[in-house]
DNA sequence: ATCGTTCATCGTAAATATACGATAGATAAG
DNA sequence: CTTATCTATCGTATATTTACGATGAACGAT
């Protein structure tokens, strides 16, 4: 089963599962930098600016848009995209609140450092 | 092909987008969470913690370890692990210039919302 | 109405990811 | 040495991810 055991976790564990999952491809990543860059940005630009094909782009964009961070308006035969700026916040909020969990404490090492 | 087209992305890219996959799984957050609260913890433990078999806890680790969240030290049969605090400071700083970059400019929605 | 452009979706192939039982290796205890 | 415990790894099944060509749907322009 490749399918994440997800009925056991909490849905904000999942909430940030699906955010973080949506950030760890190379490509996404770089089409959200390109809509903050360029404000408004029709699909073909970016595929023009990726090393991928149109169709794979798309679906790229499918995932980014499933999970709320960016969003796409129909302008004619054409595609608007851009980032959803509220939904970007929220998702940096819940990073912030992982890595403050995660590095606030003491967290020492461990000693017996044999392997 | 399942694999990202990571030879066209920068080793800055990849570095990040692999951090991050390794933080979108429900259950490495867990065991990160559980390894920064106990401070040193055997394996034995984040499986009890966990809703998972023994075999995929183990995986889970494994990845984890690979990417240079968590280390873990041979102590006698049992293998003690904790977070490695200097990298995930360095993923977290990372994640925050990812993310300042995506919403420091004025990043305007759509205007046409068709869709 | 037809054509060209733009983009999403379909179908498909191959690689990865997730999960678990079973097994193997290492070590402490007896 | 034998046994019990702990954990990693192997083998395997299944689902998902990534990628692309081909097709289809929507629209503007002619």
């Amino acid at each position: 089963m490749a399918k994440p055991k997800i009925e056991e976790f909490s849905a904000n564990e999942i909430y940030f599962a699906d955010i973080v999952k949506a950030l760890s491809h190379p490509a996404r990543v770089r089409i959200l930098k390109i809509l903050t860059e360029m404000n408004l940005c029709m699909c073909g630009e970016i595929v023009n600016q990726l090393p991928l094909a149109q169709a794979t782009v798309s679906q790229h964009l499918k995932e980014l848009k499933r999970v709320g961070l960016i969003q796409g308006d129909i302008d004619g035969p054409k595609v608007c995209y851009c980032v959803n700026p509220d939904n970007l916040f929220k998702a940096k909020k819940e990073l912030e609140n992982i890595f403050n969990q995660l590095t606030k404490k003491g967290a020492l090492s461990c000693k017996t450092k044999k392997k």
